[in-house]
DNA sequence: TATTGTTATACTCTATAACTATA
DNA sequence: TATAGTTATAGAGTATAACAATA
């Protein structure tokens, strides 16, 4: 393997998707802030707004420890967003579900974050549909 | 303002920012913990690598308060990868630069990410370009 | 007076290991 | 015995406020 530089098309790729990374990271974690949120707060009310989950499923989710979920389910059954329920097919299962003010609080959360990633609105339909094939291909 | 929900490509393009931004976020930690630096580390070594920088100005690339730069630099600074040095011009700054191992550390660090990203490699040279085009106007 | 870096403090997220209650 | 969730613990990143040294 003589070198595996990459071409300089590749490189500017790369630095650009480190852009967005950066961007929407910040973008994130400013909405949830405005919401009283921190970023783990929100993604897990997120995903609790899809389908309440056994706090197990919540860990492989979020790629972390499921000791860690159980504080972040605490903080936000705490504020009244989650619940935990029984699971009657398993009791050793717990279900965290969005209480109604969390399910209002994930709905005014992701009208937000649509808000906040509109930098695609400079583009055509075209484009984005361009936009949106090379996406797929590349994490194919 | 009648609604501002996106167009089903919009929602897609979203939908795969995010799946690029969870996956470059879980090499680039990945790369960092191999060589047992956080990722908060590996980017400031990144960062002094390319050139020394006084503290200020290394939490203001970090987006953060420069209280959290000092703990980072500190153990950076333990590992032998950093060192603090006075700024001639003005001796309130410490400059932070990297050491010799430092900048080998940087060195291979950016060769593993550099790998890491590949996912590019699937695409041609025009499609990585028209990729590149894309990302540009959507961050101007 | 204003600025640079640090310290002190408190909170959150993270992983590891040990514990409990179920299965 | 295996699994789900929790607790205990420790390390790291974060923000805020107060401080010393220097400008």
């Amino acid at each position: 393997m003589p070198s595996r530089r990459a071409d300089p098309v590749t490189v500017e790729v790369v630095e650009l998707i480190g852009d967005v990374v950066a961007r929407y990271h910040t973008e994130y974690e400013h909405v949830a802030a405005s919401h009283q949120l921190t970023g783990a707060q929100a993604r897990v009310l997120n995903l609790l707004a899809m389908e309440p989950l056994p706090m197990r499923r919540i860990a492989q989710k979020l790629r972390c420890e499921p000791s860690n979920v159980t504080g972040i389910v605490d903080r936000l059954e705490t504020r009244g967003l989650v619940e935990r329920r029984p699971d009657p097919a398993d009791r050793r299962v717990k279900l965290a579900a969005p209480t109604e003010e969390g399910l209002r609080t994930a709905d005014r959360l992701r009208e937000s974050l649509d808000f906040a990633r509109e930098p695609l609105a400079g583009l055509s339909t075209q484009e984005r549909t361009a936009l949106r094939d090379l996406l797929k291909r590349m994490l194919a």
